[in-house]
RNA sequence: AAAGCUGACCGGUCUGCCGCUGUCCCUUAUGGGGCUGAGGAAAGUCCGGGCGACACAGAGCAUUCCACUUCCUAACGGGAAGCAGUCGGCAACGGCUGAUAAACGCAGAAGAAAACAACCGCCGCAAGGUAAGGGUGAGAAGGCGGGGUAAGAGCCCACCAGGCUUGUGGUGACACAAGUGCUGUGCGUCUUGGAAGUUGCAAGUUCAUGUAUACCGGCGUCAGAGGGCUGCUCGCCUGAGCCGGAGGGUAGAACGCGCGUGGCUGUAAGGCCACGGAGCCUGCCGGCGACGACAGGUCAAGAUUAAUGGCAGACAGGGAAGGUACGUGUACCGACUCUACAGAACCCGGCUUACAGGUCAGCUUUUGUU
RNA sequence: UGGGCUAUGGUGUAAUGGUAACACUGCAGAUUCUGGUCCUGCCUUUCCUGGUUCGAGUCCGGGUAGCCCAG
């Protein structure tokens, strides 16, 4: 991996009504810290690759587009600088990983503040997966 | 100088590191480099047009929209310059309204009455005459004064407001002059002139993947269901399926989609040849063919879970407590602080709304100096 | 992105340009030993803002908020 730990391509977004639908439907794990909320979903290393991520700001809480932009690029930059550990863990473990962050407050925030809080979830998630790697791995053996 | 009015315009710049969209090149499981990348409103979606798809024999009726004049425009409910009225402002100027005095309908409460009139009153012996008075209202027989009269009335006269006729000026809305007793207000209907097929790029075209019209109900196959023309009626066309319920599949990709065309400015505008060429005709070969002049500069994003960014620093432009200098209202310095509204999604022309701050031009009022 | 619709007490709905109405809820009072029922009263800048009109909930501009539709 050279400069990939801060890159963001086409590669990384989610997209594809399929694949979100599943996202919504069956990756129901959540974890939340105000303002923002996870939806994520782990899948096998077959039917993608990597972490695909999809950042939504709602309309109804910002009426204009330059607010949602604005957020939309606050998260992006955040997942481009600092995703790395989060990558190495679902890649090391032959998985994929569709990720939504979902932003949830009606008004704007400080980079600095989002970021602290956009770090928390990150760390408990990658906490999570290993922890759900771990286990699925076991049921596997116990069989 | 201060305050204001009108019109036009700008609305940050640079450097470093990391990153994104599109595209090209080099390497090629990867990566590197070049070029490129939001607005005056990209917004609201309020109008108009292009473009696409579907539809389009015709007649009548209805519906909706537009409405002072002239010009501009591809078109518009847009713009420019005017006309009349009205409101705001000392003024520069700005806002709003504007086809139709025939005919018909309506006008709550208040008020005698909302218009052929009636009632009280006035005059008169009476018959009857009478819009001067009735103070309510947005609106009361055009207003006000004089004459006149039994009392009154455009019944008559002067002035004023409007209408009509004639003349003059203006392309015209209108203006001015003369004549004419013609005259209540508002809204609507009606009338006059003009316009309107439907739907919108999630339009639409092509390809790929995949599937079942299983089943139930209703109507119908020439005495004709259903569909289309259009909102309705007629009429015309089409002619075996159609409608409702309930279900099955896909929801991916490409084109549309943006450097060769368009408009702008200037010059020239006569012919011939060559070339390009929308479209039309045809079974094919092929034929016809509007239009295209030159130069200059200008414009140039094309995503599709949706790029145009993040961090740091410097500069620039305002505002500014305060400080320094001297001729006491000017220079210089200046901690601190501010730098807006807002993000393309098929493309144009307008309108409307949002906007820190700034620039230029013309004009108005007030004050001061000469 | 494009197209369409709506806004009236706390809630659900009415109202031809002419006094904003009805039902339920809530609050206060009255009745009762107390509560319920019943009775009386109260709670509205008709989303905001300009215009037309003598007079706008209604008609016409502009804005705000909410909702719906689509290949």
């Amino acid at each position: 991996m050279k400069t990939g730990a801060n890159t963001f391509s086409k590669q990384e977004r989610l997209c594809g009504q399929k694949l979100i639908d599943r996202l919504f439907t069956e990756g129901n794990r959540q974890i939340s810290a105000f303002p923002i909320r996870l939806v994520w979903l782990l899948s096998d290393y077959s039917e993608f690759e990597g972490v695909r991520i999809l950042i939504s700001a709602p309309k109804r809480n910002f009426h204009h587009a330059v607010d949602r932009n604005r957020i939309k690029r606050q998260i992006r930059e955040f997942y481009r600088t600092s995703s790395a550990p989060l990558k190495d863990a679902v890649a090391s473990r032959n998985k994929g990983l569709a990720l939504a962050f979902l932003f949830n407050d009606n008004k704007l925030w400080d980079t600095e503040k989002l970021q602290s809080r956009l770090q928390a979830v990150m760390d408990r998630l990658t906490d999570a997966v290993q922890e759900d790697v771990e286990s699925q791995s076991g049921k596997c053996q116990e069989k």
